[in-house]
This record gives structure tokens, C-alpha cells and sequence, in this order.
RNA sequence: GCGCCCGUAGCUCAGCUGGAUAGAGCGGCAGCCUCCGAAGCUGUAGGUCAGAAGUUCGAAUCUUCUCGGGCGCACCA
């Protein structure tokens, strides 16, 4: 609703300003005043015009004044400052639209692919991928199609790396350091099922275990160095038994992750996979484009010598000129010497796939089923669905996998380099568009503080211990696994729940710890903006108080408990707002001190699709958490100083009750777009 | 060496494209459960926004430099 309304003032203002100055502005700012007493909307424009008017400030904003009390909706125009235009709305009438659910529309067109998660199929998830999951999923929930963003259609995928050195490792540790062939790979597989050891725990043992023997026996250091290059090797061409294990184990750990995801609300509609990336030799056609067009050439002296190379983005970017004699010593390279492709090479060929631009496609298998949809796997069955044919809703997940608008790739920042040559190698083949809608929505990493690492029982160095933050390392074995958090979380809520709450249901008590453990976790990672490094304390993650998930949990769950015992809906109440008049009725009730109390929790409520619209343009889901925990706050505030329940000047009661429902209708819409439910009691 | 990111209250973090007395949460101190649930609320103390210079009517925010910290730059994948 404060969205339309800056709208309005923004067309106001430009139209203004062409009419009397003959000017235009590339950029409005629009403030909120510091102070709800000064106004709602806050315009510096006077100091802005001030420079290119060479006029003072203030005089400017008296020219201004008289015409945006016009607009419908602004009560009054004040100078503030040394020239600040505060408008005031007129309260009252923008209740009632609040009341009336009005919100302006934030959508768009086309198709968005989302991808995050992403791990690495041969150990279990930690909370480094969590902190990737969890951003991924809440920023593909703010884009997904509802009343608000009409239009946009989105998918989510979930890149698997199934023929990496990682899952080669993992084969090296089954088939030598446990010495089992492919059959004894599906009895040992058989066996933790029976036993209930989770694989992905299995393997991350394992992993850390292979990793140790790689260096243990110093003379043999080459020959198990060679044994994981051969085993690598024969994973990628497939075909063979150490291809079926690494398929098996990688496949196995795959459903794990999804289980553990699947804990926080999190799914997926499509699992490109690595090994079809292979086998359907897109970079092959990757690669002749981009000799075609000259991105990619042979580099025939120099350190690179006999490789195929691409002119780094930067020297592009910032045109870098190149020693007419010499090669280009600082290209990347794409295609080595020996002829294998690079990480980037292959990345290029499925971001050209991504866009549609590649002129091939995956085939597709059923791989999972969620209660509302069904999650796909690459496959080389039936690919080669082209885009000119029509991919049917039983053969292919959704019409824009392999044709979107736009992309938003989830990774750690510490892919910024390699993301960045992805991008810039579209924009050389000449697809700016494509590129320019290329996100690398990137993130700090997740260390975890000295104090939970010596709890998990790492012993630290000197230098470690002046750290704030110790890496989490998969090679040792050392991190928090995301199901133990999760568990965790889950535990620590149920204590409370149980203290609280004796008289309710065994199964009731279970969802209910369910529900504010995964929102606590949840909050805890989105709180942070995405370039902070989060160094992961458990104290902090278990704090039910303040700044978290439960807090804005329980505003909600206080809001539901008012209907419940006035036997009211919140519907109905709101309804009810459009039968009181607005001068007479609700006017006083929203001036003064206690009014203002009560228009604030409105004002801050009808800024939702405002801020839901910044949070999508910065790609930041912290932006829309801090105001879910505003929201809360506000609602917090509101909530001991009036009594409801026992009011009784019956317009004020409405007002009163609507605005309880109107936090709470906010307030549970944007906790579902982080992922975030309520439960019915805590 | 080159590139990117960061340095804000005791701690953990916000601070939007420069704008009004720099904000939260935690922790500290002092209070509030005979009224819709105290996972809550109220009050209070606490900051030379790393440092310096510059641009500007105006800088935590933009530019440059210095100091301190992190990450990335390989014919490994």
C-alpha cells in the first residue's frame, strides 16, 4: 500500500518538474522520516534542485509544498529542515485500504531459475550448505508467482557435481580402504540401511578417512595420488564398475541431502547432473561456438602453449590493452593442453543450456515426488528434446528449464572469479541480454566460532585460538553436520514446548518444536546480509530470544490467540474496518500519542510489498527478515498497551482487533517467504 | 604481485541509490505477570562509524592513501 502511494508521489513529482523547471531526476529518493511525527514519506528533492536550480533549498520546497497535497491519500505537506518536503498521509483512509488487503503489485515476466544447494554427493551436508539452501530456497519463495508477482514463472535446480574428484575420493575409500567391489559396494549400502546409519554420515567418515591415506605413506604418495586420477577418469567415462559404485554412492548421498532439506521446507524441481553434461557432450557444442565466434583460440606460444584459451573478463572489462607481441599470458584456460576440459569450459556449456542457447537439451526422469510436485534427474534417456519441440508436462519438469530469463545462481563468493568468467563469456559470444541476467547471487562462507569448535572437540593452535572463526574442512572430518543442527534446534525447542505446553499431545508438542527449530535455524542464517561471514556459535543459533525466528513466531501465535478466545475472525475484522467512517470514527483514534502507536504497526504493515520488492532487486532475503522481525516488534509493542478482549468502545475494538490481524496476515505472509511457519501454539 | 570483500556500542550485526539527534539484538543495570501467554514489555548506561586527506550545502555511506583482517588468482578437479 506505502508502495502505491510512493508511486503516485514519484509520477507527481516528475510530471512537476518537467511542467515548472523543465527537468528530470534519474533517481527519486523517498525517505521515511526518523520520526513517525514528522510525516511518512520524507523528500530531499529541494536539496537535490538546489544545485541545478542555484536555489536555496527551502525556497525550492515552498514552491513545491501546495501541489502534493492534491494527491489522494496525503494529508499534509510540511518544510522540515533546511528544505525537507514530509508528507503526511491521511491515516484514516490508508487503514482501510490496508484493511482491504491493497498492496502494489511487484511482478514481472518470464521465467527465473534459481539454483542453490549444490553439494558435493559424498558426504553429508553441513551448515555452510545450509547457510546456501536456506538463501536459495527463501529467495526462490520471494520470486515464486502469487497475488503480488503475477507473471513470473520459477523453477529451482540443484546442480549435482556426480563425477567430481570428491565422489572419486569417496569410490577410492570403498573400494580400497573398506576393499569392496561393486556388489560388496550394494551389501555394505544394504547393511548401514539395516543398521540405520544414514550413508552421508558413513561417507563423511570415510571422506576424511581417504583423504588422511592419501598422505600417510609418504613413498606411495604418487602411486595413490595416480589411483584417484585413474579412478577419476574412469568414473567420467562410465561404462564401468568404479562408475556404477560412484553412481551408486553419489546417488544414495543425493537422497540424502534432499531428506535433510526436505526437514526445512526445502525442494527442488530438477537435479542437473554432472555426468550427463558429460555424456551428452555439451561442451563439445560449447565449444565449437565459441571458436566459431572467437571467444575460444588455440594459444600457440607462451606459458599456455598448445591450450585453448579465453581472454579474462577483467582485462575485457576494463580494456586492458594486450602487448601486441606477446600472448596473453593472464587468458583463462579453457581446454588443456592434453585436451580436457576445464570446470569453467564445462560451466559455460550448461549456462548456455540454462538460457536456452546451446541448441541441446537433457533428458529427464522422474526422481522424487513432493506433496505438490514432482523432482526431476538429468538423464541421457530420451534427451535431445530440442528446442523446437514441445516438451510435455510428463517428459520434462517445466517449459523454461532450458530456456530462462533469468538466472540466479546461488555460490559462495569464493566462486566469484570463475562466475564472472561464465558471464562474460556469454556477453563475447554476443548474448548481452543473457548475460546481463546472469546473478551470481553470492555469499561469505560459515566458519563456526572457537568456542563451538573446541566444543565439537577440535583441538585449536595458538593462532587459531586469535581467530574469530575456524574453517569448517571436509578433508578433516570437522564441521557441524546439518541434520545434528537441525536435531539439535528441533531438541531445544521441544524442552521449551514441554515446560510450557505439558497439557498438549505428544505428535501436537512434535510439530510445534519442529516448526519453531527450523525457524529459528532458518533466521539465523537469513538475518546475516550475504557478504558477512557467519561465524556459526551454537549458543547464538539456540537463542529462542530477541532477533530470531521464535520471536516473530510467537508475535504471530499471541495475534491468533486474541481471535481464538473473541471468537472472532480475522477476516471479519478486517471487513468490519470498511464499515466505519473514517472522519468521524477512526480519525481521532489514530491521532495523538496512543493513535500514533496504533498507525505505526499499520504504516510498517503496508510497506510489505515495498520491501519485498527491495529485497528481490538486491537479491538480499536478510532485507525482507529484519522486517518480518520489525513487524513483530511492532506488533510486540502494540500488544500490552491495549487490551482487547475487554474493550469496550466498539469502533475502537475494531480498529484495535483489525490491527492485530493486519500484523498477522503481514507478518505470517512474509515468514512463509523465508520458509518460516507458525505454529498453533508456543 | 593483481583482483574482490570487510573494519560501526563490551559481543553479534543493520544502516537503501550521500541527508534530520548513527540503530537493533545479546550482554549489563533498574523495573513489569489478580486483565488477550513474560519465547514478552518498559526504562537506563554504552559509539572519535579503523586512521588520514579529498569531493559536497551535507559523508558511516562517494574518491584516494595508510593500517588491520578475510577470500580468490594453478594446464588439481
Amino acid at each position: 500500500m506505502y508502495r502505491i502511494l510512493q508511486l503516485q508521489v514519484q509520477t507527481k513529482i516528475e510530471d512537476l518538474l518537467k511542467e515548472r523547471y523543465g527537468i528530470s531526476l534519474a533517481n527519486l529518493a523517498m525517505e521515511l522520516p526518523p520520526k513517525i511525527e514528522l510525516g511518512e514519506i520524507a523528500l530531499p528533492l529541494a536539496f537535490e534542485l538546489a544545485k541545478r536550480l542555484k536555489k536555496a533549498p527551502r525556497l525550492i520546497a515552498q514552491e513545491l509544498q501546495p501541489a502534493f497535497a492534491e494527491i489522494p491519500g496525503i494529508s499534509s505537506v510540511e518544510i522540515a529542515g533546511a528544505g525537507y518536503l514530509n508528507l503526511k498521509l491521511d491515516r484514516p483512509s490508508m487503514v482501510q485500504r490496508m484493511a482491504a488487503d491493497e498492496h502494489a503489485s511487484v511482478g514481472g515476466r518470464g521465467f527465473r531459475l534459481v539454483e542453490h544447494t549444490s553439494i558435493n554427493p559424498n558426504k553429508a551436508a553441513h551448515v555452510g550448505h545450509l547457510r546456501n539452501a536456506i538463501l536459495g530456497d527463501t529467495f526462490a519463495r520471494m520470486l515464486k508467482k502469487d497475488e503480488y508477482k503475477p507473471g513470473w514463472e520459477t523453477g529451482v535446480q540443484n546442480y549435482i557435481d556426480n563425477t567430481g574428484v570428491q565422489v572419486a575420493d569417496i569410490v577410492v575409500a570403498v573400494t580400497n580402504l573398506l576393499g569392496l567391489s561393486l556388489d560388496g559396494v550394494r551389501a555394505w549400502m544394504e547393511e548401514l540401511r539395516r543398521q540405520g546409519t544414514r550413508l552421508d554420515y558413513a561417507c563423511w567418515d570415510l571422506y576424511a578417512q581417504v583423504s588422511q591415506w592419501y598422505q600417510a605413506d609418504a613413498p606411495r604418495l604418487a602411486e595413490r595420488r595416480q589411483l584417484r586420477l585413474d579412478t577419476l577418469h574412469a568414473i567420467e567415462a562410465g561404462g564401468n564398475d568404479m562408475a556404477e559404485i560412484a553412481d551408486l554412492i553419489a546417488t544414495g548421498v543425493l537422497r540424502r541431502h534432499l531428506e535433510t532439506m526436505e526437514r526445512l521446507g526445502i525442494e527442488y524441481d530438477f537435479l542437473p547432473r554432472e555426468s550427463e553434461i558429460l555424456h551428452l557432450h555439451f561442451w563439445e557444442r560449447a565449444r565449437s561456438l565459441m571458436i566459431e565466434r572467437g571467444v575460444l583460440y588455440l594459444e600457440t606460444e607462451g606459458k599456455n602453449k598448445g591450450c585453448w584459451v579465453m581472454r579474462r573478463a577483467i582485462s575485457a572489462a576494463t580494456g586492458v590493452e594486450l602487448s601486441a607481441d606477446g600472448p596473453d599470458e593472464d587468458a583463462k584456460i579453457i581446454v588443456r593442453s592434453n585436451g580436457t576440459v576445464t570446470y569453467v569450459g564445462k560451466d559455460i556449456a550448461y549456462h548456455l543450456w540454462k538460457f536456452g542457447l546451446l541448441g541441446k537439451d537433457f533428458g529427464y526422469a522422474k526422481f522424487r515426488s513432493y506433496p505438490s510436485h514432482t523432482c526431476w534427474v538429468s538423464t541421457t534417456h530420451g534427451a535431445g528434446v530440442g528446442s523446437d519441440q514441445q516438451p510435455t508436462s510428463e517428459s520434462h519438469p517445466v517449459r523454461g528449464f532450458g530456456h530462462a530469463d533469468a538466472i540466479y545462481n546461488v555460490i559462495d563468493s569464493r566462486q566469484d572469479d570463475p562466475q564472472t568468467q561464465v558471464k562474460e563469456s556469454l556477453r563475447a559470444l554476443g548474448y548481452t541480454e543473457e548475460s546481463d541476467a546472469f546473478t551470481h547471487l553470492n555469499y561469505a562462507f560459515v566458519g563456526l566460532t572457537t568456542r563451538t569448535a573446541q566444543e565439537l572437540g577440535y583441538v585449536l593452535s595458538e593462532e587459531e585460538k586469535a581467530r574469530n572463526f575456524i574453517e569448517v574442512s571436509g578433508r578433516k572430518g570437522f564441521g557441524v553436520k546439518a541434520d545434528d543442527l537441525i536435531d539439535r534446534m528441533i531438541e531445544a525447542a521441544r524442552k521449551e514446548v514441554d515446560t510450557r505446553h505439558p497439557e498438549l499431545e505428544l505428535a501436537e508438542r512434535d510439530e510445534i518444536a519442529r516448526t519453531i527449530g527450523v525457524g529459528a535455524l532458518r533466521y539465523f542464517l537469513l538475518r546475516f546480509t550475504r557478504n558477512t561471514v557467519i561465524a556459526f556459535d551454537f549458543q547464538e543459533a539456540l537463542a529462542f530470544d530477541g532477533e530470531t525466528g521464535p520471536y516473530a513466531q510467537y508475535a504471530a501465535v499471541r495475534a491468533a490467540n486474541i481471535f481464538r478466545k473473541a471468537g472472532v475472525e480475522e477476516t471479519d475484522a478486517l471487513e468490519d474496518m470498511a464499515l466505519l467512517d473514517p472522519k468521524r470514527d477512526l480519525a481521532p483514534l489514530l491521532e495523538g500519542e496512543e493513535g500514533a502507536g496504533i498507525w505505526e504497526v499499520w504504516l510498517t504493515a503496508s510497506r510489505m510489498s515495498l520491501v519485498l520488492e527491495q529485497a528481490i532487486a538486491a537479491a538480499e532475503p536478510a532485507i525482507l527478515a529484519r522486517y518480518a522481525f520489525l513487524l513483530a516488534q511492532q506488533f510486540n509493542n502494540f500488544y500490552p498497551r491495549h487490551h482487547i478482549l475487554t474493550e469496550t468502545h466498539p469502533t475502537r475494538k475494531t480498529l484495535l482487533l483489525s490491527t492485530a490481524a493486519v500484523a498477522r496476515r503481514e507478518l505470517v505472509r512474509v515468514l512463509g517467504w523465508l520458509g518460516i511457519g507458525v505454529p498453533a501454539a508456543m
